[in-house]
DNA sequence: ATTAGCACTTAAGCTTGATGAGTGCTAATT
DNA sequence: AATTAGCACTCATCAAGCTTAAGTGCTAAT
């Protein structure tokens, strides 16, 4: 409604002076979880500016939505608004302290095997840190590229599936199969599909796989046969969801929001783990931090609380995300940078291990 | 200090009417969660005895460690050592209900491929059953014995060996080698391996390893040499701690004992992975369902909750244990045959799983 | 435009007193 | 001898009333 103030710069809603109020009751919330009012606000700030004064300028902030008041007179906290606000402006974060960065950049050391565990740790990482919840997702399987796949025969009729992808996923899966096969012909049936579909994604291995069941009526073919038959098997089965959660308790134990009913919503929150994937897979269409503050959140278990994610990936495409979630009164200035640090990380460290 | 009174029989400390009383207080606390005095019990309990002669009664137990009060004058609520009478003189637990055995039994269908997808079910079923928090641990590797070892080439210097055990488990793990090895070479290494060590435990393989390089210092054979090389790398590492928790929140949402410090203490303790395992291993010495009541837990943080777990294993051992973390109040005769009822699931499940 | 002053609001903390559930003890009852 | 009634006493809990500190909006003075 209001334009520009005269000493505000084209991009600023505000007064540099009213920004400066908001600030400052942005990270007194921040810190104390408390509301504040005029008074203790004109002590804090540094302005020299009357009570009432700022009482004006709150009442301003609180019109346009950026303030509220939890009781008639008990100071006010910071909206959604404010926080977005906020956000935005912050025209670049924090530099992150060395020493965590080094704590991130251990990650990539530990245990350098499959990619899934490299995950695990930087859910455990970020989850640590942050010191609120965290999540990471796999990258999606069937968009993955084949790299290898291999049978294993482990005993009559049970035959072990190993899947790598490009990305560097490693999937294992047992299959029973009536028909006796030996392990030599396992391995030619694996070397055909080695062959043929290597590179592919497996979404499209799974196509050609079902069309060519389809074509391929006559079975000309043993090998090539059994291969479509074992193929479909190992392709077929949508992976389950992959995505790690760590921290809840974090989450619950330290959280400012303490009434039941809010925890509660949050841990089911937590346990449509489909619904938050959903959240995470769009972020991934572009690239950066990204944050969604209180009802920005879709999932309505986390519309108290603050989202922050960053993908990773390698140089052809993001793979998953990452992400945090914590009271949407979190250090916005400290935890972004952690976040989006860990993301470049595990880019990294996923580029070295992947085969493209 | 005293004997078994006329009407008690030979085991019972009691009589019988102070032990329905001193099972009434429990049950009550079982369902209340609250202190129960001499007046209400008598009327809940239907044994038409005046408040005075239950106050006695309750008095007796006072003494005898098996009663307390919170509050001077506040009612009073059963003792680790009432619990533990309680659970003891359960002859035998409740029948499970239909619906739950069929719940149980269900584990054993979904995705019945390895045995770590297996585990990670019942951890979920347990902490949903009960709403407490479950723990289950996969069987150690290094006890286990092997089944079949491959070796996967899956670019120049990286190669990803996968290791499957006879109880079922599949482990990979990706190491890498700076002589360029063909496939063809490493099948030979894994045929020769495999040929070597099939049945041997893991221990035992890594331990004839390390005793090979030592001797056969001679290398006087290519393939033997690089099979040993391979093999210590495969064997070498010892595996990490595989313990599933889930339902941390359950336990901290449902509790009782709603003091920050103690759920604090709690939190700390699901964080001790390894003390945890170790308890969970001593289970398995003794077969069958144990229980352990507060203070009987070696594990701080537990002291005010539970323990009850029940071992699994195929016909030659016991591989792992599963179990459930409440509060010492939980509903035993409700809790226990869940837990005795997966333990024999997953026992059937997993040894028609394994290789044995 | 800023500030001082004022009347008003409210959460939180404190005291107070009533209530109810509990206790132990003794004396009466069975 | 076991059971019960009666009594004096203890506390936690709750509501009511009161005070205080921090807050608010509004108006008038600076």
């Amino acid at each position: 409604m209001r334009g520009a103030k005269k000493k505000g710069t084209s991009e600023d809603l505000f007064d540099q002076r009213t920004q400066q109020v908001l600030q400052g009751i942005i990270d007194n919330f921040i810190s104390t979880s408390e509301p504040i009012g005029s008074r203790t606000l004109s002590k804090t700030l540094g302005l020299s500016l009357s009570p009432a004064t700022i009482r004006n300028i709150m009442s301003d902030l609180s019109d346009q939505g950026y303030l509220t008041q939890v009781h008639t007179s008990g100071g006010r906290i910071p909206t959604d608004k404010a926080y977005r606000f906020f956000v935005d402006s912050l025209v670049v974060a924090d530099k992150l302290p060395e020493q965590l960065q080094k704590n991130i950049e251990e990650i990539s050391y530990q245990g350098a095997s499959a990619v899934q565990d490299l995950l695990i740790n930087t859910s455990h990482l970020l989850a640590g840190l942050t010191k609120f919840a965290s999540l990471v997702t796999a990258p999606k399987t069937s968009l993955s590229r084949l790299q290898h796949i291999e049978f294993i025969k482990i005993s009559g009729d049970r035959i072990l599936v190993i899947l790598v992808t490009k990305s560097g996923l490693i999937k294992n899966r047992v299959v029973e199969c009536q028909d006796q096969l030996s392990q030599e012909f396992l391995n030619s049936v694996s070397g055909f599909l080695n062959e043929k579909f290597k590179d592919h994604s497996l979404l499209e291995i799974r196509k050609q796989i079902l069309d060519s069941m389809v074509e391929d009526k006559d079975r000309y073919n043993e090998l090539l046969a059994q291969a479509i038959r074992l193929g479909k098997k190992a392709f077929e089965l949508d992976q389950p969801v992959e995505l790690f959660i760590e921290g809840q308790t974090n989450l619950l134990m330290n959280q400012r929001l303490h009434e039941e009913e809010s925890k509660n919503s949050l841990i089911s929150a937590f346990e449509q783990k489909s619904a938050i994937m959903e959240i995470l897979d769009q972020t991934m269409e572009n690239q950066g931090t990204r944050i969604f503050i209180g009802l920005e959140n879709e999932l309505s278990g986390l519309q108290e609380c603050s989202l922050i994610t960053a993908c990773y990936g390698n140089k052809h495409n993001m793979l998953g995300t990452i992400g945090v979630i914590g009271p949407t009164s979190m250090d916005y200035r400290r935890i972004i940078p952690v976040v989006d640090y860990t993301a470049k990380i595990v880019s990294q460290t996923i580029t070295s291990q992947s085969y493209d």
